[in-house]
RNA sequence: GGGGGUGUGGCGGAACUGGCAGACGCGCUAGAUUUAGGAUCUAGUUCCCAAAAGGAGUGCAGGUUCGAUUCCUGUCACCCCCA
């Protein structure tokens, strides 16, 4: 009794691609290429979840009809292995990172090749191999090789950086200095995100609410020497190269938004001795604006300059470094308390819209240049030293901060832009100076400038302050350089040396290890618990690793090591040719396989490392090691699958049930009733518990009970996650690829349903039984299927299903296809002659999306070789359609009749034929026909009354 | 609060540039068949009305059009991201 038995055939076909390397991929690239990329997992000790194999599943179909269609293809796989979560487990277990990363590795790759991907397996890489990340050092190499020159937009060797005579006449170490200030990596001391718990740094994205993302622990801001990369310099490239890539607008725009850049103007407020305004002000109309702010001003940046007149105040950020000059003694002790309060917060909570602003009056004045009034200056941490200058103007009137602002500490408040009529403020209440106005108007309280459009007054007041020397136009970016060392055992070493003087000091200077010396590896350390001290696990290194002498100079080693992004910023190249040691990518290949032609993966990396990525291809593209400006042509973010829909159901404590729209949940996530507050019981249902009522669901037992019904994320807690393991123990791993796929469009989130999987399975059973005979013990075919001549109206179905399913494929439209299929299916199990000619190309087509099966089939049928090279099913366009057509027949836009007519009937035909059919002429008895649409092949609409 | 997305039967979803709403699958109902089945086959399944005839119907309210799930205006709900 030959039942279809996945377990059987699956694993069988599994060993066979694997043992005839079924998918390598050519060595020459030959007509079109494929480059179809997943983003690489990080291999986590859970295994894969079945949010996964979607985007896998994808790729692979596409991959797989692509061979079939004579491309020549790259579909790889490898890890994003380096990361806290190894580090943290080798910690808990006293264990080695590696080891336990390697063993998640092998689980990943055991349960990717249970599903049948077609990867080359011969070119999986991780980023933890020794091998791969020689290379990503070489990469940091380059990046600390590089300067931007923003003339020409471009990054170039640090040789080609232009060293001003002045620093030239200072010396050799000043020049290397001066070089070192220019590099695309390099030093900074700013204040980071300390984790004390973690023991490490964490940029910005890495805290939430003052809490580390991973873990939870407390952070504080403090100073310390880290890596950055140069990402701003980039800013505008990578967001104007957007406009070449194939990428869903969402993820352009939120890459436009976090780039973040605006236009406006840098300002300049005098803080000198009050007397010599006149004077300051004469000297900066002779010289211009200077390149430098000097210590005798304030520099701001505003994107409003039009509102100069009603800046009243300024704010200075804790950090700058003016603070401490403009204190005056009876206001140190409380600007010092601020600063150290405000030095605890992270830049998320400062800037945070639901907490009330603080501030503190430093007790000096600067002049504001427009009006050479006398201004406040305040320091407060809603103003961030890493933005713009550090510094703002604040115009309380027409911004909401500043405004919230100054009606905390009693600040003047002065309209300048008066609200256009239909604005969504008060007017008076603006002009009253109690009500806060954003939006651009017309200036008023602006001296010569009053009446000038907001945009024109922009202008305008630019050029003044050009020309008068205080001020210039400006543009600002909120991306910020990329923070880019970690305090952490787990990531790429630096390929840095740092000089050592006599005494064992570091002198500032460093150089980079020699090329030959790479790669930099992890060296044995006994210990890399974190200790709450910001020195590095790898100071622990043996004394010959950790303090190396090159060229009769003492150095030490850099210590921190690289973020995880690090890693995943060009995985894609190395898939290209990943067993080169003598270069990242051999320049012959990358030139034929770049740019990856379809990258699928989840939104969560949105931003960061689809960012991070791009920069650093950008680097190579104009340091000469790539040909294509930007990495990934297509774009595709798949959805997040959720799990099965759950019913739940409320009671109080005396165990009555309470109606949904009566609850609310408090900040504690406890579901409470929304009139007392009280919490109550959560009850998970049986579906057939609730019944639908309108909008919603309600108790069966009780139709005045409503009750929830949604799918929640997968998560452990809740204890809806579905292990893809289990699936393919109990339907298969065609049936799981095939539900994948069959459950709705591959950007929408839909929820998980094991009825669904059940589905899918039947319709890969009903294939099987179309052509394997299932009543016989023997595996045989069904004695439906044989060397029949095919009816027109057989041929005509496959053709139709051939044109859908290659169609739906291009467009990513996977459900649909499936569709198709199974209507292929319920078709010819009604017919008991099934020619073969027709059931082969069908194998094919089915073969991308349940490949096992396929392959099983396409043998049964008599080929000998597996089909995975197989020419694609081509179809005839004219045997697409059908050569009659049904029309249906409106009246006043509703059907009241269909017609079977011959396809390409014209409208004036349509019309008669339509006017003829008995059952209109009847309707239209008494009626004046007044206009009517005939649509050909599609409707007639007649118009009368 | 800002940005993005989604609202279509009991459920997942389909409908190309406006042209037969509900393809396909699940579930459900009835029947057939089998020693048995959560197996298979057949028929039915948006809602209202006992059925037919008919009517209503794509979150809600308007608009444009011969014709709107599709376009426009407003509005509501949910989800995701950012704050």
């Amino acid at each position: 009794m030959p039942k279809y038995n996945p377990a059987e055939i699956e694993p069988r076909w599994q060993r066979f691609w694997d043992e005839n390397k079924t998918f390598k991929t050519p060595v020459n690239v030959s007509g079109e290429k494929l480059y179809a990329l997943d983003m690489f997992p990080y291999p986590s000790g859970e295994g894969l979840h079945v949010g996964h194999p979607e985007g896998y599943t994808a790729t692979d179909i596409v991959s797989r009809q692509a061979r079939m269609a004579g491309k020549t293809v790259l579909h790889p796989m490898g890890f994003d292995a380096f990361g806290l979560p190894a580090e943290e487990h080798a910690i808990k277990n006293n264990a080695s990172p590696r080891e336990f990363t390697e063993k998640n590795i092998n689980t990943f790759v055991r349960q990717l090749k249970d599903l049948g991907f077609s990867y080359d397996w011969d070119r999986q890489i991780s980023t933890t191999d020794v091998n791969y990340f020689k290379w990503t050092q070489w990469i940091f190499l380059v990046l600390f090789d590089t300067w931007f020159d923003t003339k020409l937009q471009k990054g170039r060797p640090i040789s080609e950086l232009p060293i001003p005579a002045d620093i030239q006449d200072q010396g050799a170490v000043e020049v290397r200095k001066y070089q070192d200030s220019f590099r695309l990596a390099y030093e900074s001391h700013a204040p980071v995100n300390w984790c004390p718990a973690l023991g490490t740094v964490l940029a910005n994205e890495e805290v939430v609410d003052g809490l580390s993302d991973i873990g939870g622990h407390p952070v504080q801001r403090m100073p310390l020497r880290q890596w950055m990369l140069r990402i701003t310099s980039y800013a505008d490239r990578l967001e104007n190269d957007l406009e070449h890539v194939d990428w869903p607008e969402g993820i352009k725009k939120l890459q436009c938004d976090w780039i973040g850049r605006s236009t406006g103007a840098e300002v300049d407020f005098y803080i000198g001795v009050a007397d010599s305004v006149d004077a300051w002000k004469s000297e900066r109309s002779r010289n211009g604006f200077p390149q430098h702010a000097g210590d005798d001003v304030i520099r701001v940046y505003t994107t409003r300059p039009d509102t100069l007149f009603g800046a009243t105040y300024m704010v200075l950020a804790p950090e700058h470094g003016a603070v401490e000059r403009l204190t005056t003694s009876q206001q140190a002790g409380a600007v010092k308390k601020y600063c150290d309060d405000a030095a605890t917060k992270s830049e998320r909570d400062r800037q945070d819209d639901r907490t009330r602003k603080t501030g503190v009056f430093t007790g000096s004045y600067a002049i504001n240049p427009v009006n050479s009034k006398p201004v406040p200056i305040w320091i407060a941490d809603y103003v961030l030293v890493s933005y713009g200058t550090g510094a703002i103007m604040s115009v309380p009137a027409h911004d909401v901060r500043d405004f919230e602002f100054a009606r905390t500490y009693q600040l003047p408040i002065v309209p300048v832009v008066q609200p256009p009529a239909k604005a969504d403020v008060d007017h008076d209440q603006v002009m009253r100076g109690e009500a806060c106005f954003a939006g651009v108007g017309v200036a008023i309280n602006s001296d010569e400038f009053d009446g000038l459009p907001t945009q024109e007054f922009k202008s305008r007041i630019i050029a003044q302050l050009d020309e008068n020397g205080t001020g210039r136009a400006a543009v600002n970016y909120k991306l910020r350089d990329w923070l880019f060392s970690r305090q952490r055992f787990w990531g790429e070493p630096f390929p840095i040396l740092h000089e050592l003087d006599e005494a064992g000091n570091r002198t500032g200077l460093m150089r980079p290890v020699p090329l030959e010396d790479l790669p930099v590896d992890l060296p044995h350390v006994e210990d890399f618990k974190p200790h709450g001290r910001p020195e590095p696990p790898l100071e622990k290194a043996n004394e010959a690793w950790l303090y190396p002498v090159v060229d009769g100079v003492k150095y030490k080693r850099e210590t921190n090591t690289m973020p995880q992004w690090a890693g995943s910023c060009w995985y894609y190249l190395r898939f290209i040719d990943p067993n080169n040691d003598h270069a990242f990518v051999d320049t012959e290949l990358e030139k034929a396989w770049m740019p990856v032609d379809l990258y699928i993966g989840g939104a969560e990396h949105a931003v960061l490392h689809l960012l991070y990525s791009r920069f650093w291809h950008k680097v190579l593209y104009d340091r000469g090691h790539l040909h294509t400006a930007e990495p990934f042509k297509k774009l595709v973010n798949q959805g997040m699958i959720l799990g099965d829909v759950e019913f739940t159901a409320f009671r109080d404590s005396d165990e009555q049930w309470v109606s949904a729209e009566l609850t609310t949940v408090n900040e504690d996530r406890k579901t409470v009733l929304t009139a007392t507050g009280k919490e109550l019981h959560v009850v998970k249902l049986d579906p057939d518990q609730a019944e639908k009522d309108g909008d919603g669901f309600v108790l069966k037992s009780d139709s005045g009970i409503r009750v929830d019904s949604r799918a929640y994320k997968m998560s452990k807690s809740r204890g809806n996650v579905v292990n893809p393991d289990v699936i393919i123990a109990e339907y298969g791993a065609d049936a799981l690829r095939l539900y994948e796929m069959f459950m709705g469009p591959l950007s929408q989130s839909k929820p998980w349903s094991m009825a669904g999987v059940n589905g899918v399975r039947n319709f890969l059973d009903r294939v099987w039984r179309m052509i394997v005979e299932e009543k016989d013990d023997r595996l045989v075919l069904n004695a439906a299927v044989g060397d029949y001549e095919p009816t027109d109206e057989q041929v005509r179905m496959l053709h139709k299903t051939i044109k859908a399913v290659s169609q739906d494929i291009e467009s990513l439209s996977f459900n649909t296809a499936i569709s198709r299929m199974m209507e292929f299916v319920n078709f010819f199990t009604k017919h008991s002659l099934r020619p073969r000619v027709l059931m082969e190309p069908f194998v094919l087509l089915l073969s991308p999306f349940a490949p096992h099966l396929g392959e099983e089939l396409w043998r049964l049928l008599g080929n000998d070789n597996s089909l995975a090279y197989e020419p694609w099913p081509r179809y005839d366009e004219s045997l697409t359609v059908d050569s009659m057509v049904e029309i249906p027949i409106q009246i006043m836009g509703k059907i009241k009749s269909k017609i079977m007519v011959e396809r390409g009937n014209t409208k004036s035909e349509l019309e008669k034929l339509a006017l003829a059919d008995p059952r209109i002429a009847k309707l239209l008895d008494g009626l004046t026909v007044r206009k009517i649409v005939a649509v050909p092949d599609k409707l007639v609409n007649i118009v009368a009354n």
